[in-house]
DNA sequence: CATAATGATACTCTTATAGTATCATAAAGA
DNA sequence: TCTTTATGATACTATAAGAGTATCATTATG
């Protein structure tokens, strides 16, 4: 089980990337060579990152993308809820059919604090934190 | 994403089930009619139960399934473990190749303090906490 | 010996994740 | 206008985890 996804990973690395280059524009190529990921699987992300509004891209020569909204405002769930299957951490469903018992069930009252909290501290994960060394 | 999976989730109503039956031994058919789920998926369960020390099982007439541990003793992470996937939230590799930042790494740090504080958590769910109304 | 139970095991199906590859399009500049 | 340099769109494959099914073997009871 992952709560972090490698799409998810990389969207934080290469925003992280684009911040701290201090540069008004990045091209993917140079976000390959600092980050050494795959060149495909990078460009796909910063394409949904730019269909999302998170960055804004510009084509041709000197090209590239950068951020659309300040670090401050970019959570960890933000980047979660675009590259990742909704978190339900206990669905209590068989075959599409939900559990009858479901209102009163002891395990899934625990298990929804634990996932409120989770998404919280998650989303108290802005890209600005990560940046503070 | 889930935290639990069926696996885990269908054991937890199994081993309640048989607690709360307050029979000396339960029969997989019992649980079936109890718990209204899949008869074959279910006694897979019942067996790995079996293996891992958490049930003691008897064949033939009147055979069934017993608890091997107290109620109070059986967590939901130790259910986790046997039937789900390692929890590593983050983790930081591409194609088996582990991050070359992962030592300084801000997120992977923050990920780590939420991973520990859920397993806590899930440590602190046992099957007795789960009984009492 | 028949019946009622579990044991062992092998199989399929679906979904999420992970990654690759290719052609189209647009902007900049010589 | 043509070449280069960038992104846009899209389609494809691979792998693993999860979810569920099915069948035959074995053992205990009466």
């Amino acid at each position: 089980m992952k709560l972090i996804t490698r799409n998810t990973d990389y969207a934080i690395r290469a925003l992280w990337c684009i911040v701290e280059s201090k540069k008004e524009v990045v091209s993917a190529d140079q976000l390959v060579k600092n980050l050494d990921m795959p060149r495909s699987f990078l460009r796909r992300i910063l394409q949904i990152l730019n269909k999302e509004g998170l960055l804004n891209s510009s084509k041709g020569k000197g090209g590239g993308f950068a951020l659309a909204v300040s670090p401050g405002k970019i959570t960890v769930i933000d980047l979660m809820k675009i590259f990742q299957s909704p978190i339900k951490l206990n669905e209590c469903t068989f075959k599409k059919k939900v559990c009858p018992n479901i209102k009163n069930c002891p395990l899934k009252k625990k298990i929804d604090e634990i996932e409120k909290e989770v998404i919280l501290k998650l989303k108290a994960i802005t890209l600005e934190s990560l940046l503070i060394k």
